[in-house]
DNA sequence: TAAATTTTACAGCGATCGCTACGTAATCCG
DNA sequence: CGGATTACGTAGCGATCGCTGTAAAATTTA
């Protein structure tokens, strides 16, 4: 045990340094965010930075295992708290749209979208990819309203809101498909997202 | 116009160099691809591509339309073709499933994923973060399974496709928060997501 | 065949990457 | 106080990044 500790005595808060890490990591990536981005943030030195946290890889690692404590802790609280299964995964779900807009941090998920780096220097990209994602939600949309305006959607059907569902729905497909998911099992959630759309009133 | 064509003609196929270049960039992101990588597989030397197509961002660029015309063109016919709206949808989704999950190409689709960058040294590292999804739907199953086994869930509920379906769906919150999706969105979001937990047969 | 034009490969540019050797500053133990 | 120990900032390592200068090779035009 360390109980005394010898030496001279460290000059930054560690755990400061980890929620500065975490919040570059979390916005830009692991390899959009360079040492020298982190060494800036945190207001120490590579050889600091490495003598407290090991390397890169290891101080990225404990940030995630930080994340799964903190932020991302909503989720098991959720499913487990609730005494009842269905009230758990809605809970889940409401807490999940709160948190991944919250703006006291990045939005999203550090554990989905901490593989989707950019740089300075490539932040067009992104921006790029993700405007031609928003056009597409406006594509789904009016062609929604345009539905709600012909009478094949039933009034008060908000366009908008399924315009966004189906998009997320069709986005974490895609993720899904990438994290190893077969076609059977993205067909069976192709149905199961189609429950969600708008039956008449009468009906 | 060009009709004829002096000098030394070109020695590759422009269409597919174009072609390993999409493969490339769909599979490991725009950053996650290297000039080196991306002559090595085109099979030509830095200035013939340079010469070819510009630079690097524009080469990226030429590959998304190229990508939006071909892979991504499901989306668009399927909404354009069907008369019914919801059929049109329905297929849409249905044809994401499929096309998602091809083994003839990369995994997910290109605007989804392109910004998801890892190169051969971090690959570690997106692997990491997908093993953690994977055990997050795992987790989901497990619940739903257990629900299902106590009776809180109808028969016949299929644990495994409900569990994919929701990682789905927060995976996608997850992403339309980085789209810029505003809260109010995504928590309808969530409570259309809920329309397909299961009912029991006599309800 | 000679001049003009375009593509080719080789080699290397400056910048940035993750990481570290080195000497100094600051603390604890005796 | 002196010696041991630990953290600090500076400065720079080798490797890779996107990109290009240069000259030879290959083709069309005159």
């Amino acid at each position: 045990m360390t109980v005394t500790k010898r030496g001279r005595p460290r000059s930054f808060d560690r755990e400061a340094a980890l929620a500065q890490a975490t919040r570059l990591f979390w916005e830009y990536g692991y390899e959009g965010t360079s040492i020298a981005d982190l060494t800036r943030a945190m207001g120490i030195s590579p050889p600091s930075l490495y003598a407290a946290f090991g390397d890169k890889r290891a101080l990225f690692t404990e940030v995630v295992d930080r994340y799964g404590g903190t932020f991302g802790a909503f989720m098991g609280r959720a499913l487990e708290e609730e005494s009842d299964v269905r009230t758990g995964f809605a809970r889940m779900l409401r807490e999940a749209a709160v948190s991944y807009t919250d703006p006291l941090h990045p939005a999203g998920c550090l554990v989905i979208t901490a593989a989707t780096n950019y740089s300075a220097q490539t932040a067009d990209v992104e921006r790029d990819l993700r405007q031609r994602r928003v056009a597409n939600v406006r594509d789904f949309e009016e062609r929604l309203t345009r539905a709600e305006k012909a009478g094949s959607l039933p009034p008060g059907a908000e366009p908008r809101a399924l315009a966004v569902y189906f998009a997320a729905v069709v986005q974490g497909m895609s993720q899904q498909a990438r994290d190893g998911a077969s076609a059977a099992e993205l067909e069976r959630v192709a149905e199961l997202a189609m429950t969600a759309w708008p039956v008449p009133k009468g009906a």
